[in-house]
DNA sequence: TCCTAAGCGAGACGGTACGTCTTGTCTTCCA
DNA sequence: TGGAAGACAAGACGTACCGTCTCGCTTAGGA
């Protein structure tokens, strides 16, 4: 419920603006889309795309909610034998290389090259609001720390968007258990040493 | 002498060019600049812009190329009493913090929120050079390592402009001084591990 | 019917083009208007122009297409009393010049001096066409002919649309009837003479 | 004298600017060509251009002079054996078609379908001119002639156009003293009979 | 013979028009 | 009668020419 009714050929409607998207950018990157490449691939007059998204950013953000959907569906799942999750913000970053490893050709469209800022600015705020409610326990905000937790974040954030970005643009070379690892290794000794010092 | 004789004018028209572009960075962000905005600026025709640059982005490289010349005039400077340089690559760090201090209004305008995503190629582009050569002697590309060279300087470097953008998004809170030291704090210790630790 | 179902829009829009045409053609001469002198007159967007027509050559082949129609209705009428139709050519040729005197803005436009080349050819192969069938029956093409059949119509032709554009020229100084006798008097005794000289 | 002196390599960049016109004319057709075609093709600087001739046309004009002069030069001739002058308009037009014959490249090139509106303009104001002293003896402008003076004349060095335009057009298919027979046998049964017939 | 005014090559420049492209609105048609 | 189709206005794009201009170099012809 909470969900207002909605025309069976609405839902087919976005539906067809989303994949159509989606296969688009897979194909030559979100920039270089035009809404008259959507239309003509969904068969679309171009009314109908007006009448449901206020322009292109507006359906990749509507595709941006899907993708969450589909990554707290897999972060709910139980994980696999063998790879038993930890708890923290290690398994953010683990869970997220794992979905990415799944949906590399999502993905990979969104986040990598093609994808452009737009989606990784979506994709910053996503993690970041993720992160947020974790954070605000564990990492208290003391005006006397070496590194403001303002900045603290935003360099987490920013080093694992990195990583992701690098993994996807150069077709996964390693296991998302590795990528993780070496994430872990990089950023959280530093983390911690700028957690730890105080001023 | 190697560079070719060129006309004062079209070094006037360069110049003018230049600085309405980074005139109008500042005021509307780079991607809603026209080229006829940029032309009504410097006062200009509409095919002389065309006949010094293939277009919008081209101009902006050619001023990347100015700013790379002010950056190297900077580095080579002998640093202020009580300011001494550092070796390795904390100083190639610092003096991008110094430089971005000084020329904030450039800064701002090219790496910051307003600039978009083709600045923030070349400067990566740019560093990336940058660091190369020193990165090659001190970083042996040992096959194992925990984290591979490569993934090592991509993290480095992403990092960095994290906290360059973040500082100049937010008016530069801390001196350049306090930037680099957090920015070393953050970073070093991940990468001395990942470099230490064998496979 | 056999027509193509069209938009009103279209309809008008093609309208509009045209008559800011005409008046433009009749104002300053086809060759110095402008794509951009029509769309202002006609209160329409660039864009739509070319949505309609290739180019200002593509508009003025369209109303000529036009022109066809009014003529052909204007021949197909019972002529007035008085104005017995004689069969033959001198009654085409008189059709044009009655046509041309009545409809004489849009002749001066179009074939007068402000017309231009273009609208003369156009003219040239319609007649031609019109004249074609009928002298395939009434000039036997004899290759003992004094002069070639193909020189006669091509003289035929020019002759008359000297004298039309003379006329149009000249704001009409004569009836259309006084014009076509002029034209008979001139062209037919050298066309009959020649036809007739044989070899 | 009555000439200014000339720096001879005036005379020679006037001959190099000309040259390339014709040429240019004959590859191309005269609307097709731009100024820096004829530049390219004359290897001289664009301000040149500008120093000798106002634009195109003028140029054309220019080259207008120099065919008259051939032109001149051609009917002072004495004619060859077995071709005797005849006196009044017959030999004009016969010159004309001689003349064409023999240069005919030239011809083709200005009074064919490449040379354009231009030219004919130019010529048939030549014509005109070669005409008027012999017309206004030979023509009393009676008014109450059945065919205005004036609409013949108009008539007479049109029709004249014609059979040279589709001669030149055709490939020259006749001898000159054919295409001359066949425009006297056309044009002067209505020429003599227009100025016969009084009203 | 030298000097100087000019012709000239090179090409930057401001302008203007072109035909293409994309966006977001608005109207018409049809089911 | 409400949604699909697509015509439309707006306006930027990059290209092509035009005619003006500025700059030095070269060179012819008068001193």
């Amino acid at each position: 419920m909470g969900q207002i009714k909605m025309d069976r050929r609405v839902q087919r409607t976005r539906q067809l603006l989303g994949a159509a998207l989606l296969a688009l950018i897979v194909e030559k990157g979100y920039a270089a889309i035009t809404v008259q490449d959507i239309l003509d691939r969904a068969n679309l007059g171009r009314s109908t795309f007006y009448a449901h998204f206020r322009d292109k950013d507006d359906l990749l953000a509507g595709e941006f909610e899907h993708f969450k959907e589909l990554f707290e569906q897999f972060d709910a799942q139980p994980p696999a034998e063998g790879q038993r999750r930890r708890s923290g913000e290690c398994s953010l970053s683990l869970a997220f290389f794992r979905h990415a490893g799944e949906q590399h050709r999502l993905y990979k469209a969104m986040v990598g090259k093609s994808g452009g800022e737009t989606v990784r600015k979506l994709l910053y705020q996503y993690i970041s609001g993720l992160m947020k409610s974790h954070l605000e326990q564990s990492i208290p905000d003391d005006e006397n720390m070496a590194v403001p937790r303002e900045v603290v974040v935003h360099y987490f954030i920013s080093s694992f968007l990195a990583l992701l970005t690098y993994w996807l643009d150069n077709d996964m070379p390693y296991s998302p258990e590795k990528m993780d690892a070496m994430f872990q290794q990089l950023v959280m000794p530093g983390v911690k040493a700028a957690l730890g010092n105080q001023k």
